[in-house]
DNA sequence: CTACTTTGTTCAGATGCGGCACAAAGTGAG
DNA sequence: CTCACTTTGTGCCGCATCTGAACAAAGTAG
């Protein structure tokens, strides 16, 4: 009896309304067990086999006859649930100052395969994703997975509902290039299947760290991160990212954190974007930005390297309280209940957590029973995989219907 | 046929997972027809229909067969959708810098009776609120309608979950005063049938605004205001308030908004809070602020009849720049599709809408085609009808549920 | 080996909703 | 006035999805 390969299924249409939300729950690892799936669910455990069930036969789970973990040590062990690592994959693809990166992701974030990047990004935006939607679909041939679609990370503020890309700063594409359209477009035309995403890659780096890093469980989840030049923030509330009415909210570069500080172009001082991104760092300590390396690249290695030196320390620590400035504003409006750093908002968080969370906590208005919680990003790759977080939502929305065609 | 009380229901049990979206519709005016609710449901007629019945069987709502505005001049007119104005009713409650008020509120928030309010705030939160409390129970005996719940609006941030006042400035309650488990236990005691809860004042009138007045139909609605001391806002997301995850959310009162301002309690300088309340108005006029009546009646009638005073002048393009300035901040943040202004901040919008529209445009970072829209509130007691709001919402929520004790 | 606990499965219902056919109530053309 | 046309309201059937209860399975504790 329970053989596991012969699917004697009674009726074979059982649970449709619950099979996203369980198809979530295995995704991002809240259900190691059917028997945690049926409480997360609030079903029967009637229904929740059912809709195990359902989604072993089209692929996207296994259920495993080993116990899994979860339980106590009383009573008959539950199945281990896992998602199927030879199921179906997204195609992610990521757009940075120092090129791209493209990979084939699976369900539960993994990355099953990944292309040799690129070292530099040509200015005419459809050249680039040509590129990397040629190299995603080489790899898709090469590993012969089925593809629910395909998700694109730029470092720049994407318009709703356009999809235009309004401040690609540090890549030197045109301002307003339709990135999302171009992308589709090469995807299309590359006979990918499914359909095409773009986002901004903080917002989908937030959302990685959501649903498999650092941000798991967190109802109000705010990300913070510095890559190059200027500051990007997002926001992940109970599960969606927050994007604003045109795409554009948390665009959290002009907080005031410095009232004596540098003008920006904004046409206010001492905004967040001047004085707390990798070059502010390198200005404040002294050095001179080469050409050679990224910014970042210099910034955290002074970080590493030289953090003994006083004029290294004293950036450090005036970078520290320009972040914690920010983020006590953003606490102050948003009010999250975790907040996750990157770039080189995550080395300062490492260089000195105590002097970070203090400045947050005395600058935001209440402690809240000691302040928030401030993590950094754990995630390889969580621009890349949030894009591809993008393709799976339609799948994660209604499994049936996405994989339907 | 269609005799009206005839009650000629088939099963009696139609249409549970669709009664409370389609009452949310007649709730805030948006169904006005049958028809309409069949199209906002995306529902077939027979469930509308069925529906419909249900809440009329309910005595929520009454179809009259009339013709409803709404559709073409073609076909059969579609009969009338209308709250019911002889159905439950919600207990609100709002305490200010004035005094109290007291009201019941039918759905669509129609004030149905209102208790003579109060002159001062004891600083005994539990004395008010009993006082309210007793003014509510005295109207409820005189109408005899079935009550629904109980909501309370207060001048200060109330803390998640535990429902105390973090910062009631400008009434004379201490500071963390358990004002929900107080109203909620004075509700109970007074015999009021259905829950209590507690809001903040802003963040309910927000609600209200969304739901009844200037924000229907918004998406992303940002709501600022000014009424005594200190700057509060409220977000509602997708019909929902964002409290935060701790209710501390939009808190904005510490935005910079003048680097070179006056120092503020919180350690920060040119805070909002201290740039653009009615106290400073009348600072920046040159007036010294009396005793006898409330800063913001005092801020208020300048405003209005002196407009032509060089120095009342001034200081309204003074504070609309402030006040233009925190909002745009706030717009790169949260990016909403709507703002709303209340208290001494409707009256600067109302005295110069160009120049706090252009103030907003220039330094939000993008235009947006023309800016987000600005408008004054439109509610008459919209706090108190926003306390109603969350008393109805359990009833929105599961109509049946909520009306089975 | 025997209780006991917890998990998985089967089956019969309950229920909410879609689809369809038909009736009802208006408009406009002739 | 009559007839075609449009749109709305309702009865009925069926289907999909979930619950509940009974039973079987698989482990632990004694």
């Amino acid at each position: 009896m329970n053989g596991k390969g012969t699917t004697t299924r009674t009726r074979l249409e059982r649970g449709r309304g619950a099979l996203g939300p369980a198809l979530e729950l295995v995704h991002t690892g809240r259900a190691p067990t059917r028997a945690v799936l049926t409480a997360e669910l609030g079903v029967t455990r009637a229904t929740a086999g059912a809709v195990a069930a359902e989604l072993e036969a089209l692929g996207l789970i296994t259920v495993d006859s080993r116990p899994g973990a979860g339980a106590g040590s009383q009573g008959r062990p539950s199945h281990r649930l896992s998602v199927d690592d030879q199921g179906p994959v997204a195609l992610a693809a990521q757009v940075h100052a120092d090129g791209y990166r493209v990979a084939l992701v699976g369900l539960g974030g993994q990355l099953v395969a990944t292309a040799p990047g690129c070292g530099t990004v040509p200015a005419d935006p459809a050249q680039v994703l040509g590129e990397a939607v040629e190299a995603g679909a080489a790899l898709l041939r090469a590993t012969e997975r089925r593809c629910v679609g395909a998700g694109l990370a730029v470092p720049s503020a994407v318009a709703e509902p356009e999809g235009t890309a309004l401040n690609p700063l540090h890549i030197a594409w045109p301002v307003g290039a339709p990135v999302r359209d171009i992308f589709a477009e090469r995807v299309r035309a590359a006979g990918i299947e499914g359909p095409a995403f773009t986002g901004n890659d903080v917002n989908l780096a937030a959302l990685a760290e959501h649903r498999h890093g650092a941000g798991r469980g967190a109802q109000h989840l705010l990300c913070v991160a510095t890559g190059h030049r200027g500051v990007g923030g997002a926001l992940v509330l109970d599960g969606r990212l927050h994007t604003g009415s045109s795409g554009l909210a948390l665009e959290v570069g002009h907080l005031t954190v410095n009232p004596e500080g540098r003008p920006c172009h904004c046409g206010g001082k001492g905004c967040l974007d001047v004085e707390a991104d990798p070059l502010a760092f390198l200005t404040a300590a002294g050095r001179d930005p080469g050409p050679e390396v990224s910014l970042l690249q210099q910034a955290r290695d002074l970080l590493r390297t030289e953090a003994a030196d006083p004029a290294v320390r004293r950036a450090t620590e005036e970078l520290i309280d320009r972040l914690g400035l920010g983020l006590a504003g953003l606490v102050n409006i948003l009010n999250p209940d975790r907040i996750i750093l990157g770039g080189l908002h995550r080395e300062l968080l490492d260089a000195d957590p105590e002097r970070l969370h203090a400045v947050v906590a005395d600058r935001s208005l209440w402690g809240q029973g000691g302040g928030v919680p401030i993590l950094p990003c754990t995630l390889d790759h969580n621009s890349l995989v949030g894009a591809a977080e993008l393709a799976w939502q339609p799948v994660l929305d209604d499994p049936l219907g996405a994989l339907a065609r």
